[in-house]
DNA sequence: CGATTAATTGATCGTATTCAACTGTGGTGG
DNA sequence: CCACCACAGTTGAATACGATCAATTAATCG
């Protein structure tokens, strides 16, 4: 149990992580698909390990994830990584505040991977046509950075096993797993490495970890399948809420 | 020195932190201005360690901040706290993707606050009838949120005098102390339980740290008073970077 | 099937936590 | 003005969680 700063006036509630209202792809009003539909320049079909675009690099293209896994990462000057979130179907990719700076964020897949390519022109061109459009990206980037704040109360306040429960909850949600039929898979396409550098640990020490969890049958990860065998202990682990009933409409 | 995966195969560049660009208050075309006028509900005074809202609940506004500081933070089921960021004058504070649901955070004034209010109706009324306005909110959004991955990396891959090096580096940039004179000073209004919880690291051990920093000459922090000796070498500490040179522009 | 990458385990070390006590500071009221 | 209190900051000692170093086994892929 690391860090748990008990602050004796203990007034502030706490609500757990409502990343559940995070999870399910939003899809637009029929009106707007027709209209995103236009600017789009087609489909690619990537093979896994492939770097959409890197850190530092001037990238031309916006992307919608329509299968497989993304990851998001920033490198570090000694040659660090961080794994900022894992794109999953649906997800909007390689948006950010200056349309024309350098990427702040590397893009890699971690499976083959089918996208939706918007040159960042055409993006550009279609938000000043129906400037409504713009709300709707707000609506995915609070969406994105709600999670992103999920994984920084993960890695500053958690100890590794809870950090790991956080995680396999997380996207055992997002995958849209949500039966409450226990002893569920997903896959799981990436490393112990990756985890690591997903959680702020290291690789040995999360697959000691890991060895925990599945000793106390909460789980099972092997062969890129994850098992959750025991959801509510491991949700419970994790700090994470159900109760925070998603509405996932958007704004307006 | 904590968690350095040193892999192996680098061939990722490493392009640090640009904060830089997300320093300044981006001040909207003034023909926005003057319509976003019209929607605001006036202004509030509000004393220090005053909440604006808490997690789970309802609130009915949002706000610019025009002066002091304000924290962000959640709350931990086992009651430890996880500051996301400082806002500072010219933030954007409690817009959220779901504007109907409970707050999905904290905010407390660290200090006298001036702000600007704007019920939630008036807003969501002002981006039906000004649907440009819904880009200026993802291009804030977006900045935020990069911010809060750059705080990602801080705590899940530096140890404990990078970390505070870059918190002092990052609120540095951000309080628009540009100015290459060294042995600049800002007011530093948070507590050492506060840059704890803000950085994932006990009250105790941020103790240690400062002095740490303070008997190499890099800094000197005292009387909610930071005073920058040494920016070259801290920022070089934190991975901070500024050739990352910013456009603070918005997207059209 | 051999080569490369990922997972696993052991031993040791160190950064950061925990527990605990003490010092300084600022505010309040007698 | 000083006594008192609450709170923030400081320091010490012991501990622990996770890192590091190193070597081995298991998967995966051409």
């Amino acid at each position: 149990m690391t860090n748990r700063s008990k602050r004796s006036e203990q007034t502030v509630p706490c609500h757990a992580c409502p990343v559940r209202k995070l999870t399910r792809f939003q899809p637009l009003p029929e009106s707007q698909q027709a209209v995103v539909q236009q600017y789009r320049a087609g489909q690619t079909l990537l093979p896994a390990k492939h770097h959409l675009y890197r850190e530092g690099e001037l990238h031309g293209n916006i992307y919608t994830l329509f299968s497989g896994w993304v990851m998001l990462y920033k490198t570090l000057s000694n040659g660090g990584r961080q794994i900022l979130r894992y794109a999953l179907p649906g997800d909007f990719i390689s948006f950010q505040a200056d349309l024309q700076a350098p990427m702040n964020h590397s893009a890699q897949t971690l499976t083959e991977c089918t996208l939706c390519v918007f040159p960042r022109q055409n993006l550009i061109q279609m938000l000043q046509t129906h400037p409504e459009l713009g709300l709707q990206i707000a609506w995915i980037t609070a969406r994105d950075m709600t999670l992103g704040q999920e994984y920084l109360v993960n890695i500053g306040r958690k100890n590794a096993k809870e950090r790991l429960a956080f995680l396999f909850t997380e996207l055992f949600q997002r995958m849209g797993m949500h039966d409450p039929k226990i002893g569920n898979s997903i896959p799981f396409p990436m490393t112990q490495e990756d985890i690591a550098d997903t959680l702020g640990l290291t690789l040995v020490h999360v697959n000691r970890t890991l060895r925990n969890l599945r000793e106390e049958g909460l789980i099972n990860l092997s062969h890129h399948t994850l098992t959750i065998l025991d959801y509510a202990q491991l949700a419970e682990l994790a700090g994470f809420n159900n109760d925070t009933l998603a509405t996932d409409q958007p704004l307006l």
